[in-house]
DNA sequence: ATGAAAGCGCTAACAA
DNA sequence: TTGTTAGCGCTTTCAT
C-alpha cells in the first residue's frame, strides 16, 4: 500500500518504465494511444512521480534557496512572496532561510542548502563574511545577490539604486524647505549608500556638515528607531532636526512613535521619510512618505538572472540596479516657517 | 571537478563507502582513528553528503510542507518564522506555499509537495475542499491542521480557542460599557467561531440581537475593513455602533483608518478591538487592543505533534486548543457617557 | 514506437 | 571493525 512507483504504472499499463518516463517528461516518441492509456493509469493510481528520484538522475532538483534576515520582517516577507511566485512560474520550489544576520546560522543553512543540491541561491542577507559566498562561487553554485553588491566577488547582483534613493529622499526634504535633516541608518551596505546619497544631497545644497548627534546608525527595529529619535529630538527646537530620513520603514515608524510620545506633531513639527515602502508605510499614522523599491520588478529580474545562471553557469554575471521611487504620503511637509531655508 | 561523492571520500581515505556512510550517520562501530581520518578528508574535500540520495534510500526527506494563505500577510509570516525555527530544531527544512486561498493553486502545491515526498504537512490555509486533505490522510501523509479543525476528518489539529477569543473580546467591550457593538468577520471557519463567541457574549449580557447592518462578513484585507467600517459607521451617533470587534488585525486597522477619515476619534468616539496581535497592532495609531494567539507555543506544539505523527503514523490524532489572551492597548475605551449601559 | 540496462549517491542488511 | 552488495525510483543512451 506504499506510494505507487513508475514500475507500478508500467506494469499496470503493460509497458516498460522507459515508456512511462517518456510520457512523464513529454519527450521521446510515444503513440497517442499508449500515452493516453498511461496517463489514465497514473490518474487511477494517484501516481505522483518522485522528484527525489528524478533529482538524483538529472542534475537538477528544482529547488532554489533564499537566504534573508527574517521572514517575519515585512519587507522580506513581501520579497519572499514575489520570489515564491517567480520560482513557481519556473517550476521550482523555494526554501526560505531566516539567518537573523547571524553568520553561524547562515553557515548552517548554507550547508543544508548545498546538501539539498539546490539549483541556485538567492542571498538577500548580507552575512558579513564573503568567504562563504566565495566558496559557493568556486563550487559553481549559481548565486545571486539581492540588495547587496560584493564588487570583489564575481557574483551577479540586483538591487535598488540605494545611493539615488537616499539622494531622492533628501532632496525631497530639502525641497520642502528643511535644512536640519537628521538621518537614522542601518549597518548594512545598502544603507551606507543611502546615507552617502543623503550626504551628497546636503552638501550640494550648500548646507553645513551634519553634526554627529543628528546621525545615528543602528540596526533596523522599531524600538531602535524610537531610541535613536529620542536622542535626536531631545534637543530644543531651533537645534533639533526638522526632518529625519530613516533608512527603512521600521526605523521611520519608530521615529513616528517617538515624535508622538514627545508631543511633536508629524509633519507639522517634524517631517519623516522612510525607505522600502512596505505595507507598514500605509498602516502607520500619519501614513509614511517613503522611497519605494520596485520589488515585483526586482524579483522578476532576479529570477530571470538566476535561471540564466543555472542554465549556463559560465555566462558572465551582471549587476543590475533599478530605480527607486518617491512615494509621497503624509509624514513629510513644509519646514516650519521660522526655519525655512532661503532658497 | 564536480561535487565530491561518498566514493571520492572513501577512495581518498582508503576505506569502503559503507564505512564513510557510517561516520556520516554516526552509527555502526567505527574506530576513532578511521573516523577522524575520514572526517578530515570530508573537510578537506568540502564534502557535502547529498540529501537527495539519502532521501531516496531512507524513507525520509527531511522536509516538511507549510501551506498558508500568503507569506506576505504578517500573521502568517510570523507563524512561518516560528515554524521555520521549529523545523530547524528537528533537522528539517520547510517549503512554504502561499495558496492565496485559491483551491486550484493549493492543489498544485499539494501535488508538488507530494512529489517532493515531504515527511509531513502543516496546513494553515483552509482550502474549502476537504477532499484533498482526505486523500492525503488516506495516502498516509502525516498532516496537521493549524488554526482550523475539520471534525469530519481524522486529522490532528491545533489552534487557538476562537470561540473563547471572540467572547473575551466582546466581554471586554461590554465591560467598558458598550452596548452597540458591531462585528466585521472573515469567511474562515475560525472567524465564524469568533463570531459565535461574540454573539453569545452579547446575548448573555441581555442585549438585543445585532442588526444586520452592524455585522459584515468579508475577507481579510485592510481595504475591506475600511469599506465595512464605512457602511457601519455611516449612521448617526446614537444608532451606529460605539465599538467594533474585527476578527483580525488587518480588518481592525481598516476600521481605524476609516474612523479617522470620518472624523471619529478612537477610542473616544469609537472603540476597536482586533484579533491576532500581529506586529501591526503595535504599529498602528492608536495602538490596537487585540486578542493574542500564542504563536510560539502553538507552533512548537504543532511541530511536536507533526513529528510524533511522522514517527508513528498510526498514533491517534489529537486536537489541541490553546487559550487566547486579551492584549490591552489604546484602541478601546469606555463607551461615551450618554451611551453607557446600566450594568 | 518501445524496451533493456546502466547509472545517479546514498543506506542497510549481511558477510568477513 | 570494515567491506560487499542490493536496492531506492527515476532518466537516458542505445538497441530493437
Amino acid at each position: 500500500m506504499s506510494k505507487p512507483t513508475i514500475y507500478d504504472v508500467a506494469r499496470e499499463a503493460g509497458v516498460s518504465i522507459a515508456t512511462v518516463s517518456k510520457v512523464l517528461n513529454n519527450n521521446g516518441r510515444i503513440s497517442d494511444k499508449t500515452r493516453q492509456r498511461i496517463e489514465g493509469i497514473m490518474r487511477e493510481l494517484n501516481y505522483e512521480p518522485s522528484r527525489v528520484a528524478s533529482a538524483l538522475t538529472r542534475s537538477r532538483t528544482g529547488t532554489i534557496g533564499l537566504m534573508i534576515p527574517d521572514i517575519a520582517n515585512p519587507f522580506f516577507a513581501e520579497a519572499a512572496r514575489c520570489f515564491e511566485d517567480g520560482a513557481q512560474r519556473s517550476g521550482s520550489d523555494l526554501i526560505i532561510c531566516s539567518t537573523d544576520r547571524d553568520d553561524e546560522k547562515a553557515a548552517r543553512y548554507l550547508s543544508m542548502l548545498l546538501r539539498r543540491r539546490v539549483d541556485g541561491l538567492i542571498i538577500a542577507s548580507h552575512t558579513g563574511d564573503e568567504s562563504g559566498i566565495a566558496r559557493l562561487l568556486e563550487g559553481g553554485m549559481p548565486t545571486l545577490l539581492f540588495s547587496a553588491e560584493l564588487p570583489s566577488l564575481n557574483c551577479g547582483s540586483i538591487g535598488v539604486d540605494d545611493y539615488a534613493g537616499g539622494r531622492r529622499a533628501t532632496e525631497y526634504l530639502l525641497s520642502l524647505g528643511h535644512r536640519r535633516i537628521g538621518i537614522i541608518s542601518d549597518n548594512l551596505p545598502g544603507s551606507r549608500l543611502r546615507e552617502q546619497g543623503y550626504l551628497d544631497a546636503l552638501r550640494e545644497a550648500g548646507l553645513p556638515p551634519v553634526p554627529p548627534e543628528h546621525s545615528v546608525r543602528t540596526s533596523a527595529t522599531l524600538e531602535n528607531g524610537r531610541t535613536a529619535a529620542r536622542e535626536m529630538l531631545g534637543a530644543e527646537p531651533g537645534i533639533r532636526p526638522t526632518a529625519v530620513f530613516a533608512c527603512n520603514d521600521l526605523l521611520a515608524i519608530g521615529v513616528l512613535k517617538q515624535a508622538r510620545a514627545a508631543g511633536l506633531s508629524v509633519p507639522r513639527d517634524l517631517s519623516v521619510i522612510g525607505f522600502d515602502n512596505t505595507m507598514l508605510a500605509d498602516i502607520c499614522q500619519p501614513a509614511l512618505s517613503t522611497i519605494s523599491q520596485p520589488l515585483r520588478e526586482m524579483t522578476r529580474r532576479a529570477m530571470d538572472m538566476l535561471n540564466a545562471a543555472i542554465d549556463d553557469p559560465a555566462a558572465p554575471v551582471s549587476h543590475i540596479r533599478v530605480e527607486p521611487e518617491l512615494v509621497v504620503r503624509d509624514s513629510a511637509g513644509p519646514a516650519p516657517e521660522s526655519e525655512r531655508s532661503e532658497q
